[in-house]
DNA sequence: AATATTAATCGTAATTTTACGATTAATATT
DNA sequence: AATATTAATCGTAAAATTACGATTAATATT
């Protein structure tokens, strides 16, 4: 037996991780479900609708912003913020290209590899 | 000024935030790219392929079961561990509608909007 | 029967997350 | 200029997460 063990986790793994951190409390959830329906929101606003204080929803509006996933933009003593469409967009097929890879794995598996195998061994 | 804030999360949001917290650890994500191109996996070689030791990983795997991502078969003193294609299918769709929703929901802001606005205002 | 292998669980320490009220800094309003 | 509004930050407490080695329970092997 090899030493097979890694001595850490690859980049990918980390960056995947990372993004469902961000997105692993009700209230960010909450929070990017708002910005997605109204498009853009004043901070107020987002705290008016979370049953969290001001305080926590400036938190949870800290950790978005600073994976990307959201921007805020300074009006006089207000703050507006929004989705950032492109790392959105980034996040989105990300997770699509996880689910999705497994999916074309399990095809081959189950039902292209039965043909694969027929072909190879047939005549 | 109406009491407009709410005392809890919506049921949505803390089911999105349960899988995404499932997601949230590198070791978690490699554990399920491990089972999605090996198909399945004995608890063992999960081990060797992680930089965690023996015991860390069986609380990741603990948590990925909870879940219900993920599901294990005793086989002797040994444990197989492979995807639940129903449930993954299940959170797979539910990522997929909620990062789709949101261009569903640009594209009526930036395009269709224009648009309704204009033929209600047209004449 | 005695020993080895495997994986879960226990006990525990260190770190991180979550939440809140209080304070601060900045801009608006009076 | 004095006051009000807004949102970030600070300080802090409670809870959860993460990691490890040691132990346990179960099945295999000798």
């Amino acid at each position: 037996m090899i030493d097979s063990k890694p001595t850490d986790f690859i980049y990918t793994e980390i960056e995947m991780a990372k993004y469902a951190k961000a997105l692993a409390h009700p209230a960010r959830i909450a929070i990017l479900n708002l910005l997605k329906s109204r498009n853009a929101c004043i901070c107020g606003d987002i705290v008016d609708e979370l049953p969290l204080a001001q305080s926590t929803v400036s938190q949870h509006l800290k950790e978005l912003k600073s994976v990307g996933l959201i921007k805020g933009e300074i009006e006089g003593t207000k703050v507006c913020y929004c989705i950032d469409d492109q790392k959105w967009e980034q996040v989105q097929s990300m997770w699509i290209d996880f689910f999705k890879h497994f999916k074309l794995e399990k095809m081959k598996t189950d039902v292209q590899l039965k043909e694969i195998v027929k072909q190879k061994y047939s005549e």
